[in-house]
DNA sequence: ATGAAAGCGCTAACAA
DNA sequence: TTGTTAGCGCTTTCAT
């Protein structure tokens, strides 16, 4: 059921001209007289001409690559739910021309980070999909890959190269303070302990002052007086952490909210289970398999979800649109929604 | 950047078999011997074919048209939603050849209704997505499609009709249940009220029954002995609203606990604002501008979302990819997650 | 039941 | 600078 569509030939007849100098025009690939041009244009516009990507992208025969670089998913992290959005966009991109694979870095370890980029920058990507751990070095990766027009698409974290086509995460600062109302429900609060991971040798940015400062104001605004606690706990060795929570509990007892920033607020389910407390509240970040089997249990009775899937799902969307249809996003900035999860809501997530 | 893909010209040299007849049997469009049939199945598998959309659509040529058949989204009501995520939809499936438009009905207009079923099926669509209010009319289109081998996919609430491709909808009874918690905080309740639109001459069923039962549970389960207070109000008559509101309130003026099951609890929004009381607590579904208005004011404490325009967006993505790949969705129902929506959470909902 | 062949709209290499 | 032409992989019609 053709419908009178358009095409290149039309367009070559009503100008006078060929279809490749028509083509010419559409894809700016130059040797196209000034006046050639002008008229290509005009009756482009004027007769509604629209390319049409099967035949441009039959025709055209390559596919394209993009890549997503982001920390290594050790299990039960953050960035396996990444790697999952990466393998369900790819699906539906795949049938569309464009091959996606990742490449992953160690998130606490800067020569890896260096590594994979190169890496990115030897495969000759189409489009790149970029997690920023380090600033500085994503920084110039995003450099780079402007210098070499290819478009690349933030997710998770910004930084300060505007050259990105699009970003997608959640607004930090927001999170934190939507995560104070959560844990107060609104209340008043005595005293609150804030549980953090120990900074690490590289000079990351902490990815969670944001929500921090979020929570902090929350707290100055909503319930002036609270108490602040805050514990450093090892990012993942559970003796260490175990200990320093029996140490911060037996220092403060009565403390009955409880709150940690990032993923990992899993870690110290353990010690939680070890002193039950029905009045306790405790509030974290991402829905990690092991944070949601807490939720259910009634452990941890709030989490704030992102949906980092649906983030890199979205980047390759918007590199696959830029990449085929040569659309760009509607907004370079897209926060996500902050999920609120509790255990009544969590099961179809 | 040609991959040695494999094409039906390999298939139909590997069988010794034509390229015409290797597309009958891809196609399953008969007139194929059982032995051709059986050798190029064979050689599709062993050489791992997989067909090119792209050469497929263009020389098909023919667009689809899918028709999203929903309640006509008078202004601020939950269909407004639909029909932008609609939109949306229809601008990523557009390009890849699929014409999306809508039918709408009057939802408390069963006539309305048959006229829209009936111009749906004379417009022969190759799809269609279905938001089902009328329960028999919407299953004897439902059978009526299925006849014509027309996919369907339904939004919002299912139909005991068993040849849906696909279903997009939140879970009424757990949806109940949730704001039974959200209402309560966890805490016990005295006394709540329940808001209800008056049940109307049709005989439709009540789409809000299962959210009743589940928030019913709840309390039962939470809040035993909590005395539960029903009015009922006209579905948009301000007047007749505002009274019976002011009748139920004085009559129990201690209420701190309301809900409402529908999307409309804007519509109580006057009266609770000509008698603010910071204690109360009030629950309501769905993301409408007025709602969230109220939200962002406090007068409302949270809305449980289901993101109906991303129903109707993935509804359309499920006929996109069976209609264009022939593939089927993973599963049949697919139950959405519930928002929590807060103050809080809902500037970039 | 099967094969041959003419496109679908566009790209890209080559001629002019 | 511009025109011509041979495909890209598949669908579909018409012969055989």
């Amino acid at each position: 059921m053709k419908q009178g569509k358009i095409t290149i030939i039309d367009i070559a007849e009503k100008t006078g001209l060929s279809k490749g100098t028509v083509d010419r025009v559409i894809h700016n690939r130059g040797e196209v007289s000034a006046k050639s041009r002008e008229k290509v244009l005009k009756a482009i516009r004027e007769f509604g001409y629209e390319p049409n990507l099967h035949a441009s992208l039959l025709a055209s025969g390559h596919r394209k690559n993009v890549v997503l670089l982001i920390p290594s998913p050790a299990s039960g992290s953050f960035w396996t739910l990444s790697a999952e959005g990466m393998k369900k966009a790819a699906e539906t991109v795949g049938p569309l021309g464009i091959d996606c694979k990742t490449v992953t870095y160690d998130q606490y370890d800067l020569a890896s980070f260096r590594v994979a980029c190169d890496l990115v920058l030897d495969s000759h990507p189409d489009g790149v999909v970029l997690a920023p751990m380090f600033h500085y070095e994503s920084f110039s990766l995003g450099e780079r890959l402007h210098a070499e027009r290819i478009p690349f698409v933030l997710v998770d974290s910004k930084i300060e190269n505007k050259n990105y086509l699009a970003y997608f995460g959640m607004q930090e600062y927001a999170s934190g303070y939507l995560c104070g109302d959560q844990l107060s429900q609104g209340k008043t609060m005595e005293r609150v302990l804030i549980v953090r991971i120990s900074p690490d040798r590289d000079r990351q940015a902490d990815p969670t002052a944001g929500r921090r400062t979020g929570f902090l104001d929350y707290l100055a605004e909503h319930c002036p007086g609270c108490e602040v606690i805050q514990t450093f706990v090892h990012p993942s060795d559970p003796v260490q952490i175990r200990q320093a929570m029996e140490e911060v509990y037996a220092a403060h007892p009565d403390i009955r909210h409880i709150v940690m920033f990032n993923s990992r607020i899993h870690r110290i389910v353990p010690f939680l289970e070890a002193h039950p407390d029905p009045q306790r509240r405790v509030v974290g970040f991402d829905n990690l398999a092991e944070n949601m089997a807490a939720l259910r249990k009634g452990t941890i009775s709030v989490l704030i979800g992102q949906r980092p899937g649906e983030q890199v799902a979205r980047a390759i969307q918007a590199l696959a649109d830029y990449l085929l249809l040569d659309k760009k996003p509607a907004q370079k900035d897209n926060h996500v929604h902050m999920d609120i999860l509790t255990r009544y809501n969590i099961d179809y997530y």
